[in-house]
DNA sequence: CCTGGTCTGTGGTAATGACCAGTTAGATTA
DNA sequence: TAATCTAACTGGTCATTACCACAGACCAGG
């Protein structure tokens, strides 16, 4: 990544900056709490207009960055560089968030009709379509870390084969190559459950033993239910990050 | 609210904008998954810049309302009005956002020096000044629901009276009132523990029963470390919600 | 010593005009 | 008929100019 503006390049300028003014202050150049140039300095530095420079200071203020002080200037967060800010991610990046070698054990996947209670949350009318039924032992560094199920919604017609997600891995990355669907958004709960025998031997636990039950909605770019998914993670093995702003 | 932008009022076009589209959304008048119309013309509806437009559209996307399709056109999110996004929010508030009348009953109040694991979340130096402690029982409709307890750092020299805490109930707002912090940020864990004997007959349940266990830390708009706080709810009352995009 | 102005630099809001980049539907062409 | 092109939308990016609102420093007057 240079470190002048590019007009040839084909992405946006103000993603330019960003990236320029990201590096800047991965590289320590901008110290943290420090404020960096005005956007008037920015404009002569960089030579695009105020504008430009107020899309990527916002950029980054987003990815949380910078913050700003009217009056003021713009500053460095600081930030101690934290992976997992409650974005949207996959189980697979999760991990390897976490530094974990992520894996998995296919237990069961068909196509099906889903239970009523399902069939609601995936928003889908009563005249049901089948879904991806997908159940799967997550692993960390080949060690189980929960149990997954998840339903997930496919275009008309179209189905997903166990060869595909065997070397996918990712669900999410089949759905954007093959059919265009982007998960965008997704509603999240967590409560504490306990382990069913069934689940207690998967998961290598007692029966009994305390979980953390996760269920999820997650919708694509046009707000419709891609999938719901519920994991129960062993409650003494996984720990849920979330980063929140008002 | 008018429908009609006010070139005297104090707040913002763009944020009068909004509101006017909120509740055309709200009312009806814009269904889910139609889209609204195009920028040109609102620029003509409104009588403000394309400028202004888009700056109330990008408020209404982040705020859940509104999705965008390059070349399509901006459409109305059909999103069922939920409470609990995943924002920053105080024990009281998430209470009244479950609709349960929030309540407490105060353990332990005073200023100490925190224990060392506590003072390098409360990012202070090794020359500890005093910060707030307080062990409080969290209600919701009077019943048990958590045990929280928070270690807050004041200005040098400030303090906050029992009294205080008795009567306004929130932390969150003697802060903003006598002090000027604002919390705007924080960072939460959520794992699974087990009752603790003192926190069961706490909680009326019996040792070993499972929690929720959520450790938070604020920030101020300074980005200055708040407080720490952490809570164990009832395993059988309490679900946490959070709302993730990517 | 404090109080209240004023000046200057900061980000915040807004209008205008221009062009780029997807999407769609109707007209045109093979 | 079927494929293609084109025109007219949509939102996305960018430059320029102007003025407002807040913070801080400095200075004059009490």
């Amino acid at each position: 990544m240079p470190d002048v503006i590019d007009p040839y390049d084909f992405t946006p300028r103000y993603y330019q900056l960003a990236s320029i003014l990201r590096e800047r202050i991965a590289g320590g150049e901008y110290q943290p709490n420090q404020p960096i140039p005005s956007e008037r300095q920015l404009e002569e530095l960089y030579g695009v207009s105020r504008t430009t420079i107020r899309q990527a200071i916002e950029l980054l203020m987003r990815q949380g960055y910078l913050y700003r002080e009217h009056g003021r200037g713009t500053f460095v967060s600081p930030q101690k560089l934290q992976k997992g800010i409650s974005e949207l991610t996959s189980f697979s990046e999760d991990m390897k968030q976490r530094g974990l070698e992520p894996g998995q054990q296919i237990l069961a996947i068909d196509m099906r009709q889903p239970p009523e209670k399902i069939r609601q949350r995936l928003e889908l009318e009563a005249s049901a379509q089948e879904v991806l039924y997908l159940e799967r032992l997550r692993l960390g560094d080949n060690i189980p870390m929960g149990l997954q199920t998840s339903y997930t919604v496919l275009p008309p017609g179209q189905t997903i084969t166990p060869a595909e997600v065997e070397t996918q891995g990712s669900i999410y990355r089949i759905l954007q190559e093959k059919f265009h669907l982007i998960p965008t958004e997704a509603d999240e709960t967590l409560e504490v459950a306990l382990a069913t025998p069934r689940e207690a031997s998967l998961l290598g636990i007692a029966p009994g033993s305390p979980l953390l039950l996760s269920e999820r909605t997650t919708y694509s770019q046009y707000r419709r239910v891609i999938e719901f998914v519920k994991i129960v993670y062993r409650g003494d093995r996984y720990r849920y990050f979330a980063k929140l702003t008002r």
